[in-house]
DNA sequence: TTTATATTTGAACAGATGTTCAGATATAGA
DNA sequence: TCTATATCTGAACATCTGTTCAAATATAAA
């Protein structure tokens, strides 16, 4: 992440870069968002850019499911499932509750449902 | 892509899988969608989840782009943002449109703006 | 305390991914 | 046709990523 190199003052005036539309790169430039939101953005994405992660968000749409249960689901072992399931809680796309020894995992939020729905809808067309 | 190795007719009771509940396992299951549209998504969400990529997105928000304002704008080479553009653009993500010489690049549809907005509000919690 | 269950963790390996570089297309104009 | 511009493409390399396996926690029950 955060692989993008800028340098601040290297403008398209200074540097030899290549620009057609120079007021359409400075509009987009000051239109830019901060880089460590962009970060966010970009990791949110890429958690959810994966077919085990996405299974484990997807089984999870009807309710909470233990971990060996959402194994068992999507067919993968446990400790994959562990694993990713931590990645999915770093990003609040999933949170977990304990009872007894079991740990019992949800969608986090409605965001997380929403991302879900519109892009089904996207590759829908 | 399609990593998860589903054995059909391997069921929680025919084979050693662990489950807590069967019922939930049951349903999600039942309501699981199609593999092909899983992968899709997936991949969907993976092309958005790279931050050159999603540099791109953000800078056509505002209108449309050729190759060269793009890579002025996030900073990066002309044949790196074309690399990616393709990728976006086999995923639907952006279209493009020929003027001479100079390719511009739109958002494809909506959903794009809705998927970055969603992905945004996400993160400010 | 000892045993069993449910889940997590760290290391390691194979496979995937993004950028760079050089060269190839495609279009416009002379 | 020849030259210039704008973009694309393929190969190569270094980096990143997900799974597996073995071992470590955490909780409950005996």
């Amino acid at each position: 992440m955060a692989k993008r190199k800028i340098q601040p003052d290297c403008t398209a005036e200074t540097c030899g870069v290549r620009v057609i539309h120079l007021d359409r790169v400075a509009r987009a430039k000051r239109e830019a968002i901060p880089d460590k939101v962009l970060d966010r953005l970009t990791l949110t994405f890429k958690i959810m850019g994966d077919s085990t992660r996405l299974a484990i968000i997807l089984a999870l749409r009807g309710g909470e499911m233990c971990v060996c249960d959402i194994a068992a689901t999507i067919g993968i072992s446990e400790s994959a499932v562990s694993h990713q399931l931590r990645r999915l809680r770093e990003l609040n796309l999933v949170r977990s509750r304990r009872d007894g020894q079991v740990l019992y995992y949800t969608l986090d939020d409605q965001h997380v449902l929403d991302l879900v729905s519109i892009g089904l809808k996207h590759i829908n067309e």
